[in-house]
DNA sequence: TAATTAATTTAGGTATGTCTAAAATATTTT
DNA sequence: AAAATATTTTAGACATACCTAAATTAATTA
């Protein structure tokens, strides 16, 4: 039944909407999509009609679309194929965290169920990607991620960091600098109001933290 | 100046012509173009349009399509990606001999450079692939091949198996059961006229394998 | 060498996935 | 609730990479 072979771009789309999403919970419009895959939004609409056509979205016209059952399984297969392909780059080739996304949304259209079951197993079946983001299993099992961010904090709480959004290149560099990674502790020291930044505690240093980074920094509380 | 980016279809092609062409060598055929990409004539003619607007082949109506030295580079570059993953899949991922070459058709068209050459180094620069092919380096240099195949040995000689031509599964089978694989050694026992069939010693056990077995398996000379 | 056959190219068509411009619908503002 | 704005869809085009059928050229055979 679910032994549709899709295009690399109706993969992409899937992907999309999916992550639009909140993992398939609310209804996506055609112009995020359109923004997050810049492309035009009548192309957009072109793909919905034929997404739509293989039951793998509800679409209700210009109200927006919802992802079904079969179009979360076939996102998190291909969620599945770029994670993995990640932790690949990432441990084995030696790729920088920032370097790793782009290579990867190559390799995840590759499709081969062999492939991906074998780099599983080569990887020692991880959880997570080098961002902390949870990587699905064979059937589609994926584990929670954390919602809360450095700066839903308060003073004086702790948190490690377990997931680290945005891929760019300055963000990277600057977390580098300030020795935060996966598993890092890190303890709310002061909020500053005037820009919402905030000081915060790594390894006994103290750092101030711009609001923008702070929100991009997941963490699970201690 | 050789920084076109080609298209899968491109690419394909032009590997394609660059193995029918004997490196480089010889004047290509439109119909043998189509047999090996299983495209039809027609296609393959407008696709030789294309490549010859880029410089990539010199092709001549109704005579025939030869590469260019520009064609040739980025040919052996596919064919390095290609061989490369065939090393992963084999070596790490233990797929099957017989296994690697659809998974590597498609891996080949992944297009980083870091990837490729860290993947080089990941795997310590192999010097062959798993079917005895050799691997060309980062700047397309490329080791020679035997041409001698088991039946171009006299009765009495002996070689050592260097490549083996072929990707089917019945083959692999055979080739299992007969303990041959890259580097075993060979010794030519009798040829039998009747059929063109080969006794040979392989580990001091005497087999006769046929003529179609016999050119496939190619041999260095000891 | 003329006729036949084979190979190649051209002409015209199709599906995919994109685009721009214009029309239709929904939302927000006044 | 009308008007203005924003979103979405439809209509019509285009490039890519295929196809089939017909025309052209080359090679083979009688």
């Amino acid at each position: 039944m679910t032994n549709l072979v899709l295009s690399k771009s109706e993969e992409n789309y899937l992907k999309s909407i999916y992550n639009l999403s909140d993992s398939g919970s609310k209804l996506v419009t055609t112009n995020s999509i359109s923004k997050i895959l810049n492309i035009e939004p009548a192309s957009v609409s072109d793909m919905i009609k034929k997404l739509s056509k293989k039951n793998l979205i509800y679409h209700q016209k210009y109200k927006g679309t919802q992802i079904s059952k079969n179009g979360i399984k076939i996102a998190l297969q291909i969620i599945r194929k770029h994670r993995l392909w990640e932790v690949f780059l990432f441990e084995k080739l030696n790729f920088k965290w920032d370097e790793i996304h782009e290579v990867a949304e190559e390799l995840e259209h590759v499709s081969s169920n062999q492939l991906i079951d074998n780099l599983d197993k080569y990887l020692k079946y991880p959880k997570i990607d080098p961002h902390g983001d949870p990587i699905p299993n064979k059937l589609g099992e994926i584990d929670f991620v954390d919602k809360i961010s450095i700066s839903d904090l308060n003073i004086g709480q702790k948190g490690i960091v377990s997931r680290i959004i945005n891929e760019d290149e300055e963000f990277f560099n600057l977390l580098n600098k300030l020795k935060i990674e996966i598993g890092t502790e890190v303890k709310i020291i002061d909020k500053i109001e005037y820009d919402s930044s905030i000081e915060i505690l790594i390894n006994n240093r103290s750092v101030i933290i711009s609001k923008v980074v702070a929100e991009n920094i997941k963490i699970t509380k201690v």
